[in-house]
DNA sequence: GACACGACGGAAACCGTTTCCCACCCTATC
DNA sequence: GATAGGGTGGGAAACGGTTTCCGTCGTGTC
């Protein structure tokens, strides 16, 4: 069905084949608004079909001045937060026609920059920042890159909190942690640790806040927080180390910033020989779905991730849009991780 | 730093900006075997760096011919497996100064079609994929797509089984499963059920063939296969359905063809009121992060699927390739999920 | 001081598409 | 029966680059 041919068939291939001009094949082939006539449409048809012709989107893009591609950044795509979020950003890709190119930040500010210049070289039709944000000295250099995205005509869409300009799909961190906070000091918790990840990344600093003040307004008291990393190593090396320190009492909640970091404290509270649930009590954040079958079960927040790339991706191509559109709607769930006290 | 302009500035911004021509200013900004003189390279790099320039990917795809990018397709990116196979290759895309398309075929044959052919529109360097490998009908359609695609001078990589004239970074899926399947014959277990997926899809009927064989030669024997699918709501379902059926007696083994499998068989065992382990034993193949850390730990077969994402990333862009290279070393790691038996 | 040669800048052709614009034909109208 | 007008095909100029080829200039040699 498919001629092998030295290369891809180009319009050229198909117009010569069919006889027709280089126009009326491209007419046919690729949308335009202009008519061309029956007999012609079926002998450039048949043509492409039968030398397996493939519009050349350099090409397209090129010409047309704008790319059917979708940049997405993200800190790891092994992490099922990020997985899960770029399941949506897929799904609405491809429902729109569009490719998604994705790129890794390893959580490095610089390397985040150096990536953005990169993508820019695609000419995505939009960017999708969900590498978690972060303010101090490092985001002036990456405000200087989206700028120039934007100047360029792309669309810039910031997961999380939103930045300036940017649009930004927004999950209610804050609000979320609170009612957290206040539904666990409603177990009856008294006293909890909280393992963040560093002072300057919005999500973990707004999670921190909520979370302090759902719990304490509740009667509860956030001891410490521990800052650390956003990473299961990272929870799990926090949490022996707070083992270690100073010992932790039985009732205490550890509140990871994430599940995924919640899950690493969760092993560490048992590879130290100490108990998940009655003994030391564990929430999390995300909602991934391995919390449903670790046992206990991990208390958490759910965030519906997959709908967050899914909005991600439209805020990244549609002309206008509404910033205050129906927020997300976050739910607590309780599990096991944290049973009722007293 | 960057100036802001009506759309991206061009080459040609650049090069009137410095004073030279058209041909100079590409060949320094964007490699060239050619020479220029310090004086004029100073000139065009101020330009470039004062207007913000960024090559144009597309156009330079056009003129030279051949583009950057490299196509990824997976069966479902939220699924820890391809995510951190997804990892991989985009950290060798990225130091090879590649960009990843991603592409999710949810496990929908003529989908995976369909994308191919997207894809190829993109004219990338390689495709990679890592989607599960189907035989029987739906196999012609997508080998005539790959057949297109290589003709046009792509390289086509398939993470697996490998299929014909394609580059394949295999698994010894067959050796690994049937290696796991000794040692837990040795463990003392003699009675297994594999939950699998549905026949024709190579990765599973060879991690199948390799298991029956190895538990059979060592003195067990496999009781039942059942046939689902490759996610952790099929394995649930399947074991559910099993211990319904006609209950599974103290001591047997359950293999879930992959590890998210196995993790919804755990959760169904528990939510059946049985315990994971002493009473039914399950085991996985993969060897993902979570199963570190549910309880008991997760006997399985280890893959390096990060190095297998790299290795296939390599495979797709390297002109010449040495299909023999030392295979990916599994390693069966026994934990708390098949405690020894007797 | 003439000549050959190598280095390097610039004009122009080209990559695969889109799209503007013109020519053409057919039909409807006076 | 000439003319205006709408619809449709084709030629050619873009789009933003790369690369070939040519011409010039500076240098080294005898």
């Amino acid at each position: 069905m498919i001629a092998p041919t030295r290369g891809a068939a180009t319009l050229h291939d198909v117009a010569r084949e069919a006889g027709v001009s280089l126009a009326t094949a491209s007419r046919v082939l690729n949308g335009s608004t202009r008519k061309v006539a029956e007999s012609y449409r079926e002998r450039v048809e048949a043509a492409a079909e039968k030398l397996g012709y493939t519009a050349n989107l350099s090409a397209q893009a090129t010409a047309r001045g704008t790319s059917a591609i979708v940049a997405l950044l993200v800190a790891d795509i092994a992490d099922p937060y990020f997985g899960q979020l770029a399941a949506g950003v897929a799904r609405g890709a491809d429902e729109a026609g569009l490719v998604v190119t994705i790129a890794i930040t390893e959580r490095d500010p610089q390397r985040e920059v150096r990536l953005v210049r990169a993508l820019r070289g695609q000419r995505p039709r939009g960017l999708i920042l969900a590498a978690s944000r972060v303010e101090g000295p490092d985001a002036a250099g990456l405000q200087g890159e989206l700028d120039a995205f934007a100047g360029m005509g792309g669309r810039v869409v910031v997961v999380g909190p939103g930045g300036g300009t940017e649009r930004s799909v927004a999950v209610d961190n804050r609000g979320g942690a609170a009612a957290l906070g206040t539904e666990l000091a409603g177990l009856g918790y008294r006293d909890a640790i909280v393992v963040a990840a560093s002072e300057g990344i919005r999500t973990s600093d707004d999670r921190v806040a909520g979370f302090t003040e759902g719990f304490g307004a509740a009667g509860g008291s956030v001891r410490e927080v521990r800052r650390t990393g956003f990473t299961r190593d990272a929870g799990y090396a926090a949490a022996t180390e707070l083992l270690a320190d100073g010992g932790i009492a039985p009732g205490t909640l550890i509140f990871g910033i994430s599940d995924v970091v919640a899950i690493g404290i969760m092993s560490a509270v048992r590879d130290a020989g100490r108990q998940v649930g009655g003994d030391i009590a564990v929430a999390g954040f995300d909602d991934i779905a391995t919390g449903r079958d670790i046992r206990p079960g991990l208390t958490t927040v759910r965030v519906p991730l997959e709908d967050l790339g899914y909005r991600a991706l439209h805020a990244a191509t549609e002309p206008e849009w509404d910033a205050a559109e129906a927020p997300l709607a976050l739910e607590v769930v309780v599990r096991g991780s944290t049973p009722p006290r007293s």
